[in-house]
DNA sequence: AGCCAGGGTCTGC
DNA sequence: GCAGACCATGGC
């Protein structure tokens, strides 16, 4: 991997294991956009980005490198050897197909409390409505960050809400729990800060804490949002996958990497 | 029309 | 500890 800027762009090179639309279209983040040209459309901590790939080369549009290398590098977990971790994967057959089928799907770190929210509104719902919702929220109470986008509004906004007054965005019974989650985060009841620091286990603990998260909703807040490559979300695709590939457990070769066996594997079902 | 969706809570055994 | 009803909404 070497990257350069270009005019307003940073271009990033020989990128191993980078599909930038399964990245960013596989059910892990729910707010990039793609445009007719195919560059996607997006923000995260706070900032727009336009990006697009052809080929082995991503190009990062109308940045700069000092916000590549604070935000950009990080947020699409440039740093991880992918294709250590995929061929460590393929001594299963299974993934080993998964990873033909998708390959090039990273693991995104995402801002913890975007992420935390966005998984509360996945439960018992869809994607595309998901990405909707959520569109709604920021657009509803986020701040304009320019060329139609919003930033995730922050917790101390939504914890000032009623559920009356997140109606419009028509999350529905998850109204109620998107604030409560709002409200302990902002007063510090939930250190979101905190738990970057706790070991997988006590990290998902504090999660659990908050009224509508439960196991699958604390993994994928972990995995997205903090990093955790061990933790394994288990929605209904992933129940599939366990009962059709794997009814005795995970194969060895998914030992401290879970979770990104566990994005291969979500997505290959899904699309096959 | 009815089933399903990146589930969780609450109640009743 | 575990099953089942219930929760809002909209895509298919």
């Amino acid at each position: 991997m070497n990257y350069y800027a270009f005019d307003n762009d940073i271009i990033l090179e020989n990128a191993d294991c980078f599909n930038l639309a399964l990245t960013l279209d596989c059910g892990q983040a729910f707010r990039w956009k793609k445009s007719e040209n195919g560059v996607w459309s997006g923000a995260a901590f706070g900032k727009r980005l336009d990006i697009s790939q052809t080929d082995g080369r991503i190009i990062f549009h109308n940045t700069d490198l000092s916000d590549f290398e604070s935000v950009w590098l990080n947020y699409f977990d440039l740093d991880r050897d992918y294709a250590l971790i995929c061929n460590t994967l393929r001594a299963d057959e299974n993934l080993d197909r998964a990873i033909n089928a998708c390959f090039g799907i990273r693991i995104l770190r995402q801002e913890p409390w975007e992420t935390l929210c966005s998984f509360i509104i996945s439960q018992n719902n869809n994607i595309p409505r998901i990405k909707g919702i959520i569109d709604r929220l920021c657009e509803s109470f986020g701040e304009d960050i320019g060329g139609g986008f919003y930033s995730f509004p922050v917790p101390e906004i939504i914890a000032s809400l009623t559920p009356d007054e997140l109606a419009p965005i028509r999350a529905g019974f998850r109204a109620k729990y998107i604030i409560d989650a709002a409200q302990k985060v902002f007063l510090n009841e939930i250190n979101l800060d905190g738990i970057k620091n706790l070991p997988d286990e006590q990290a998902r603990d504090e999660l659990l804490k908050i009224k509508g998260v439960g196991v699958k909703v604390a993994e994928c807040t972990l995995l997205y949002g903090f990093n955790r490559i061990n933790a394994f979300p288990v929605d209904v695709w992933v129940k599939r996958v366990m009962y059709g590939m794997y009814p005795g457990g995970l194969p060895e070769c998914t030992e401290n990497i879970r979770g990104i066996a566990q994005q291969y594997l979500f997505h290959y079902i899904r699309t096959s």
